[in-house]
DNA sequence: CATGAATGAGTCTTCATTCAT
DNA sequence: AATGAATGAAGACTCATTCAT
């Protein structure tokens, strides 16, 4: 956490030296990033930088929660529509969902995507909490949905929500990152979810 | 590549250091491994090191270069037993003897852990390749079962691939280094290509 | 460019690193300058130099700098004087003028000749590039003496001006690294000019 | 000198190291020329250079005697053929014929040229004395012009070998390395001597 | 609190030379 | 005599962090 007198500061000067190191980040990734970049981004003071955060790592942790706590609230709010209906059903949206806020949260995106790229440990755990919690929310639904009687029984709800969820990570992260258009993300969200709903299988009956 | 001054050095001496390095990398990861750290544990001198490797990365696309190898030939001489069988079908072989290399191959799938796991864009680059290649080789079974009427024709096969070569690229490696028990990850593998197989929703006649 | 920080220290301490440098440089000559010399012979630390400094270079260049300045400084109050007087006639006080420079700037000058001596090629450029511009100072003073009829018309004034530089920049720079007398300084400087003057051929008039 | 392991080599071999030192000191010059880089480029054995030199230095000064030997041989070739003449009329043929030993030996030259160039201490002293004695060669003849009545008793020969000897060194030397035209070299040097012959001097009767 | 200079361990890499076979 | 591996000091440069004002 950031010192008090950071976050006393006026909000101005917060979001300077928060968007230095996210600019920084951006064009050199995580792992490149030295605070010498960030305090002449920022042009603050070499030695204002240990007044605001402890270490290098406060900064970038603070980053992350501040990512974090966007993205969360933006999805509670999405999720809050839902209500009634099977998560598999509404699977598209939800992925739409996440590419609409990737887009209008350029900054957190970009930075979610070096922050996954960075090698070093203790950001990495950062990390896999995260992931911890995504594929948990997914397990949620699913489980809901099992409940519910929308999918089977004798599914392992954690082995699909963590299919969907590494396949998102990876695949449609990388698409939101070269920018594909929303309809091609659109259609391999489709497909996807397609295939978790009834199988490969040609068109036997189950079990 | 090495040098022919390191390719010639008596087997033991290049075990020595290349041994040294994979330790190194397995306890600090890739991007943290200095030359100082490896030329100690070695207990070469630092110059000897530059006249066996051009630089850094030399040593460590060779040793990426080993695993890649060792690791080729052994699923090749896997694959080769399965012939008409249908790769859903084969997918549980398939990882457990993904598993039996890891187990029997411990340095270099560490070391592949590891790898993964840098930040290093060159790196990277290598290991996306590798990524590549290994989806590539599912959808390539997967056609082939498209082709001979295993699975359904409307199936995109290459979502199905990528989603579980990342599944397992996360996953199951995951599992791998935590030497997690067999039984639990032939579970894992089961349950996850029935998912495949059969998708989750309750037993309707599918589209 | 020396960087602010540099450039704000006390004067007293950006003597001590010039200097430090300057004496090095005096006794190892350019090329075999270290910066760990330097920075042992400053007493200041490894980093403090990197903070003064961009790089190896930007140190020497400064100096280089400062050399040039305190001379052109020099020299154009002593051409001042000239006005309407031969150059060929001036030429022995110009050439006194620049031994009390010599003498008066012992560091400037001691340096200008190391660094006349170095074979880095960035700084040969610097000294080509000061070199034509001594050449063509003199060119600048015999053209003057050309259009004003104190010289022949037929001479090719750039080939007397690079003779009387290049002997100066050899035999007089050695003469005065060497400390020899005035007396024998002047008196070769004389017989320089007069066969400049008067050629070396025998039946002519002379004086 | 060489040992005399390196002397009684075959012709061939000599030459195969000696070609490679020079091919390395024209490309990189002569201080940025490594050992390694004329091991790799002779292709000899590392341990052999040591065999054959007493270290870095005993080949680079045999290189230097080299050059000399055959310049010196060149240029009294050419020398014995003058006789009677006055130094000051041959000058002229003199420096074509430098020129034409610099076409015709190529690398002897270059070679010298890079020598010039070189900030090693010792080289430089090599360069030193290689320089006086050409000084002295000049100096010679122009005593000789003296006793023989050619050139003015008042002269001071020292002094107008030197102006002339360093105007080569510098001026000519750089045109020859860049190859610019024999007429525009012969012009050159016409007015050199020219300036010397007669001086700069409106007045008197000229030619 | 702001400022920015000080610090020195640490990074990769090159090199001339010696030594054992 | 030939070979080529061994050696480690030395080079330039970076960086996170502390400290004095």
């Amino acid at each position: 956490m950031p010192t008090d007198t950071f976050l006393n500061l006026p909000q101005a000067k917060q979001d300077k030296v928060l968007n230095a190191a996210i600019d920084i980040i951006k064009a050199k990734g995580y792992d490149k990033t030295s605070i010498s970049d960030i305090v002449k981004m920022a042009s603050i003071p070499r030695g204002s930088f240990y007044q605001y955060f402890k270490d290098k790592f406060d900064l970038y942790y603070y980053l992350f929660d501040l990512i974090q706590t966007s993205k969360m609230a933006y999805f509670k709010s999405i999720v809050a529509k839902f209500e009634d209906r099977s998560f598999v059903d509404l699977y598209d949206e939800i992925v739409m969902a996440g590419l609409k806020f990737a887009q209008e949260n350029e900054d957190a995106f970009m930075l979610g995507y070096h922050l996954y790229k960075a090698s070093d440990a203790t950001v990495q755990k950062l990390w896999l909490n995260m992931e911890q919690r995504g594929i948990e929310a997914y397990e949620a639904f699913l489980w809901q949905d099992q409940k519910k009687g929308f999918i089977s029984k004798d599914i392992n709800v954690t082995v699909v929500a963590k299919m969907l969820y590494h396949f998102n990570a990876v695949e449609l992260l990388k698409m939101i990152y070269n920018k594909e258009s929303e309809a091609k993300i659109r259609a391999l969200t489709h497909e996807t979810i397609e295939v978790i709903k009834y199988g490969v299988l040609k068109n036997e009956v189950k079990r």
